[in-house]
DNA sequence: CTTGACTCGGCACCTGGATACAGGCTTATG
DNA sequence: CATAAGCCTGTATCCAGGTGCCGAGTCAAG
């Protein structure tokens, strides 16, 4: 028993669009289709939707998932799907130290400001007027 | 003695284009114009853009840049600059919980896949797959 | 048999922050 | 004076990841 695309849609929780998108992008394979060309999908095609959605949550781009799934139709190596988990663990890492460093100056800058009476002489707007005082 | 917008994108090492952006989305003033048309800046405009390109640095969107430089140019309330700040603060600190936890996550994933053979029972894929395995 | 819900393909549009052109002036340089 | 460089407006394009809409065809319930 198949599924309509609507119906895989409320399966997977997703839209119908979205999942014609991704068939565009080549991210889920062409289904097959009625004879008047309705696609119909096999039940267990909503894990492949289910991939898709885990994988964006842990922040991979909708490139590097159809990788992903490449290697994982292909049986390709482990080895690849390690390296491709290790950049983007890098990638993470490097946007927290960013973002890190951005909090420690936005809470200093915060700390210095009284947050009474006029905009006049604000440390926060003053860092950012002449940059005598940030952190980069 | 006033600036082209060509000599002022030079000295705010930006470009053209990106300081007409900036004008159409009032982030800047417009600028006194020649007889023939051409901007005119005076020789203190850039610590506006470099305002701007500070603000950017710490996150900040155009439209709350915005918002600081109207309160800057009002003479508005630092409680106001202060609020913003804040508001900025939290939302880095989101964005830093959720990053380290999807890093927690992919690195508890890493560690556990071998790297050696097929793709076949490859943790990474496996949490991928079925979502048995994964902290959210 | 009708009506409403669903699906089709194809395209336009959205956010944010620029960046790039096209075609026509103006200004600076040799 | 001629030519290049710079500037003007207006519009299109880019990135990602969808979302929305149109008119036409199809399917299911009453």
């Amino acid at each position: 028993m198949s599924l309509s695309i609507g119906q895989l849609a409320k399966k997977a929780d997703t839209g119908v669009e979205t999942i014609r998108f991704y068939e565009r992008r080549g991210l889920v394979p062409d289904p097959p289709r009625t004879a008047s060309g309705y696609r119909r999908y096999p039940e267990n095609f909503m894990h492949r939707l289910r991939f898709i959605q885990r994988a964006k949550k842990l922040g991979f781009t909708l490139d590097e998932i159809g990788q992903l799934l490449q290697l994982q139709d292909g049986g390709g190596k482990r080895a690849e799907v390690k390296r491709i988990a290790h950049e983007k663990i890098a990638e993470i890492q490097a946007r927290i130290s960013g973002l890190k460093q951005i909090q420690i100056t936005l809470s200093d800058l915060e700390n210095q400001c009284s947050g009474h009476g006029k905009v006049t002489g604000c440390p926060i707007i003053e860092a950012l007027s002449d940059g005598a005082n940030n952190h980069d």
